[in-house]
DNA sequence: CGTTGTGCGGCAACTGGTTGCCGCTGGTTG
DNA sequence: CAACCAGCGGCAACCAGTTGCCGCACAACG
C-alpha cells in the first residue's frame, strides 16, 4: 500500500537518513567490522526501514565482481545436461552468484560469440562442453578463469569422469555375461571422451579376451544410433558399447523394432545415465556419471580461483563412473532371461 | 603476442588515440548519426585497432539496461523445459540479450529468492513454471515487465497452450480407434494446466460418447506415472490420457512390465511432446505444444513491453497444440497392429 | 604534560559509460 | 549583410557504488 518507490534507494538516501556519509553506509556493507558496531547497527535499520537494496551493477562497476558466471553448453535438449546445469545451479546460487546459461547449438562459430559476449560480463566460466579448438578456448581462458569439463586442456583446470575404469567395468559385465565380442559406436570425431572411451575398449577389451570392433563415428544423438543400429542389421552384434546413452537407445530402437531381441539376442550399454534411461524398455545398462556433482565441483573450482586460489596448474580432476546394471544387458546365448527390471519383453512363450 | 592489455579499453583510451572528447566515442557508438559520419568512422577505426570493447557494466549504470533477462523454470531435468530454455535463448541472443536461469527445483520459497535476488540485474521476466501464489508472483511483476508460461495470470500477459483443442483431437483420435472410455491420470492439484485438461477431456468426451473417469493426483514425474500404472493394474483401462508425457511414459512402464500390451490392450496418450516421448517403445502417442515457439514467444513479448509496448491487459497468447499420433495408440480390441513406426513390438507370429 | 597510536568517519576520486546543454562553424535566407 | 538555423563536437554532471587517504578524538605511554 505504500507507494512506489519510482526510484531507487541508494546509499545516498541511507547516508542521509541516518545522518552520515555514504562511505560510511557503503563500508557497513562491504567491510564489516570497519564500523563502529552501533553506527552500522542504526545505519542497518535505517537502511530496513526505508527499503534499501543494494544495487548489484553499482557494485560491479568500481570492484568488477559481476558474481555472475558463464555456463557454455552445446546443446540444452540434450539430457546429459540437466544434471550438470542444477549442480553448476546449486554451487552458484549457494556462493551468491548467478548462472548465465550459454547454448551454442552444437556450433563453434556461436560458442565463440557467445563467449566474446559474455567474457567483459561474467567473472569466470564452466564449458560444459566444447565445439571449439583449444587454441581458441585457450584464448578466452586467459581473459577469465575457466573450468573445463570432460575435456583434457593444457594449463586449464578440468573436471573429468573416470571413462577407463568406467569402461573396464562395462568390459567386465560383458565378460560375466559369457560375450566375446562387441561393438564400440562412435561418437563425434571431435569429441575427447569418445577417444578415450574407445581406447580404453580397445585396450582393456583385447587384455580380458574381448574382440572390440568400431562402427562410425555418428551424431551423438538419438538419430546417430538409429543411423549406427541400420549399419549394424546386416550382422548383429552380440554386444554394444555406445559412445552416450542417447546413441545406445537409438541402436536399441533400430534393433528392436527390426526384430531383434534385447537383451536377449544384443545387449546394449551406453554412457551417461541421462534421465531417459530408465525410461526406456528395456531400461539402459550405463556407465553412469555423477554429473550434478561434476557441475558443482567445476562451479566451485572457478569460485575458488576468482578468489585467489593458484589452481593446480591443469591437472584434471577425475570424478568417478559406476556401472549402473539395467535391463539392457544379458547372458549371451541362453534362453534363460534374468536380471533387472524391465528386461523382460514378454514374448509369446508366456501365455 | 601483443602483451596482454593488463587493463581494459575505455572509451577515454580511443577518445586519446582518436584526438576527440569521451562523449564523441560514446555517441559513435551509442547514438548511430549522430556523430558525423568520417567522424565516426575514423573513431571505429582506432576502436578496432586499440581494440576497445564496451563494458556492459559501464552501460548497465547510467542507462539501467543490462542486456539481462530472468527465466524461471522449476525443475531443469525436465525435459519439458528443454526446447524452452532453446527458444528462450535464441530470441533472446537475436535481441543482444543473455539468459539468466533459475532453477527453483519445485520450491516457491526458493524461486521467491531467486527473483528477489535478480530483480536489480534482469530488466525483465519470463516465468516458465511457478510454484508461487499469484499474488506474490504480482508483487514480482509490478517490478518488471514479466511474461508468465502455461498460467492465467491477472494483469500479467501470458503464453499458453490450447490445452482445449489438443484433448479434443485426443478424444477423437480415441473414438476413431474405437475407444468408449478413457482414464485422466492427473497431475498436481496447483497445476493451471491440469484442471484445464482434465475440464476439457470430461466436457468433450461426454459429448462424444466417451466415458472418462479420473484418477490421481500423482506426482507429474516418471515415478507418479508408475504410481498411477500400479493403481489402475486391478482394472485395466482401454485408453489412459496422462497430464503429462513422463507420467504417461510411467504408466506404460507399469502396465508393459504387468504384462499388458501397449497399444493392443491399452492406448496411452500424453501432453507436451518431449524428447523422450519419441525414444521409448512403443512410441508415445501425445499432445504437442509448440515448446520453442512459446519460449521465443515469451521472449519476444518481454522485450516488446521493454521496449515500451503496452501489453495488451494481461490477454493470454494461445498456441496451438498438434495432436503427434505414434504407437501408444491403437484400435481397441483389433487383432490387427497397425499405425506408425514403433507400434510393431513384433510377437511370434512374425516369423 | 607531550607524544604516539588507534579507531572511525568523511572527502573526493574513481569504475566506464551516457546525455543535457552549450557553443562554434558554415550554409541558407530575407 | 545581418539573422537564423542545422550539424556536430565538447563540457560536465550523473548512474550507484568503492576505497585511499586524511584528520579528528580519545586513550595509552614515556
Amino acid at each position: 500500500m505504500t507507494d512506489q518507490p519510482r526510484t531507487q534507494v541508494t546509499i545516498y538516501d541511507v547516508a542521509k537518513a541516518a545522518g552520515v556519509a555514504p562511505s560510511t553506509v557503503s563500508r557497513t556493507f562491504a567491510r564489516p567490522g570497519r564500523v563502529n558496531a552501533e553506527t552500522a547497527a542504526r545505519i542497518r535499520q535505517v537502511a530496513e526501514d526505508i527499503g534499501y537494496r543494494a544495487n548489484p551493477v553499482g557494485q560491479a562497476l568500481p570492484t568488477s565482481q559481476t558474481h555472475l558466471l558463464g555456463l557454455m553448453i552445446s546443446d540444452v535438449a540434450n539430457p546429459f545436461y540437466s544434471q550438470l546445469i542444477r549442480g553448476a545451479q546449486i554451487a552458484a546460487t549457494q556462493a551468491g552468484y548467478e548462472i548465465l546459461l550459454a547454448d551454442c547449438r552444437e556450433s563453434g562459430t556461436r560458442e565463440r560469440a557467445a563467449l566474446e559476449r559474455l567474457v567483459p560480463v561474467v567473472e569466470g566460466f564452466v564449458i560444459g562442453s566444447s565445439r571449439m579448438a583449444d587454441s581458441a578456448l585457450r584464448t578466452i581462458a586467459k581473459q577469465r578463469p575457466m573450468v573445463v569439463l570432460n575435456r583434457s586442456l593444457r594449463d586449464v583446470p578440468s573436471v573429468i569422469t573416470d571413462n577407463v575404469s568406467g569402461m573396464h567395468a562395462a568390459v567386465d559385465l560383458l565378460r560375466e555375461l559369457g560375450h566375446e565380442s562387441v561393438v564400440y559406436v562412435a561418437g563425434p570425431e571431435a569429441s575427447w571422451a569418445d577417444g578415450v572411451r574407445f581406447r580404453a575398449l580397445r585396450d582393456y577389451g583385447t587384455a580380458s579376451g574381448l574382440h572390440t570392433h568400431k562402427v562410425g563415428p555418428f551424431l551423438p544423438t538419438f538419430e546417430g544410433g538409429i543411423a549406427a543400429g541400420r549399419v549394424m542389421l546386416e550382422k548383429p552384434p552380440t554386444a554394444v558399447i555406445a559412445y552416450n546413452d542417447l546413441m545406445a537407445i537409438g541402436v536399441m530402437h533400430a534393433l528392436i523394432t527390426s526384430g531383434l531381441k534385447v537383451p536377449e539376442q544384443v545387449s546394449i550399454i551406453g554412457f551417461d545415465d541421462i534421465l531417459t534411461s530408465q525410461l526406456v524398455l528395456p531400461t539402459l545398462t550405463t556407465v553412469a556419471a555423477p554429473t550434478r556433482q561434476m557441475g558443482m565441483t567445476a562451479v566451485n573450482n572457478v569460485l575458488a580461483i576468482i578468489k585467489g586460489a593458484r589452481h593446480g596448474g591443469g591437472e584434471a580432476l577425475v570424478m568417478p563412473t559406476q556401472l549402473k546394471v539395467r535391463g539392457s544387458t544379458g547372458q549371451r546365448r541362453r534362453k534363460r532371461v534374468s536380471p533387472a527390471l524391465g528386461t523382460t519383453m514378454v514374448s509369446g512363450s508366456a501365455s
